[in-house]
DNA sequence: CTAGGTACCTCGTATTGTATAGTACCCTAC
DNA sequence: GTAGGGTACTATACAATACGAGGTACCTAG
């Protein structure tokens, strides 16, 4: 490492693009490549496609996800997913853990 | 997975621990055992001898961290920690990645 | 027909958290 | 004097994930 931050920073998103994932189809339903560019607005924050795919995969196998094909008059298929009852469940008990961690985080900070 | 909540919280940690033994460590220098002890009344935020050695180690290994030998009147050897330059740098950086990302997480919330 | 944007998928690698087990020292109590 | 418990460090093996790079296929604009 050494001066390779980014290794790091992979290291600091370990679950977190999970949690995004997740708060973020928890609004509407979305397929794949939307989500890719609605990451990509928020803030630096990137996760490009090959960490996006694998991890809606994930969800979907877990049954925190549920997808849905669709095909628009122009275009490519796309796939749309949407979040399950336990998906919005493991959203809440995650988020509660973030708290809990960002809180130890900065109650250490400025000591 | 499925239920199993605790595979996921340790990916949630990934890296955070690091951050929180340099926190510590900017403090004042400690020894590995007493590390352990401070981290686990750090709120519910647990992190075993077998987490946080490894952790030390690998941040003496990329120039963070040095370390010292001390002999105690009475009891076993310790072994001290103090943080570098590059660790103090490393931590500030660290700090405002978290920071960047509990911005993103909390900007979708209850969206 | 070529370039570029849209949309999906897969493979390989590197990094890290954690349990488990092992070594060794010291002190107290029985 | 010895059994137990607390202190303190080390080594090994495993599972999980982020990400780059590469691949397929469709559509539109010039």
């Amino acid at each position: 490492m050494g001066g390779d931050f980014g290794s790091y920073s992979a290291q600091l998103r370990k679950g977190v693009i999970q949690m995004l994932v997740l708060q973020v189809l928890s609004t509407e339903p979305l397929y794949g490549y939307a989500i890719v560019k609605r990451l990509e607005e928020l803030g630096e924050f990137v996760a490009g496609e090959g960490t996006v795919y694998p991890v809606l995969r994930r969800l979907e196998v877990d049954g925190l996800l549920v997808s849905e094909w669709q095909q628009p008059a122009d275009g490519n298929a796309r796939k749309y997913y949407s979040v399950t009852v336990a998906g919005a469940a493991f959203l809440a008990r995650s988020l509660e853990e973030w708290k809990r961690i960002d809180s130890a985080v900065r109650s250490l900070e400025g000591e």
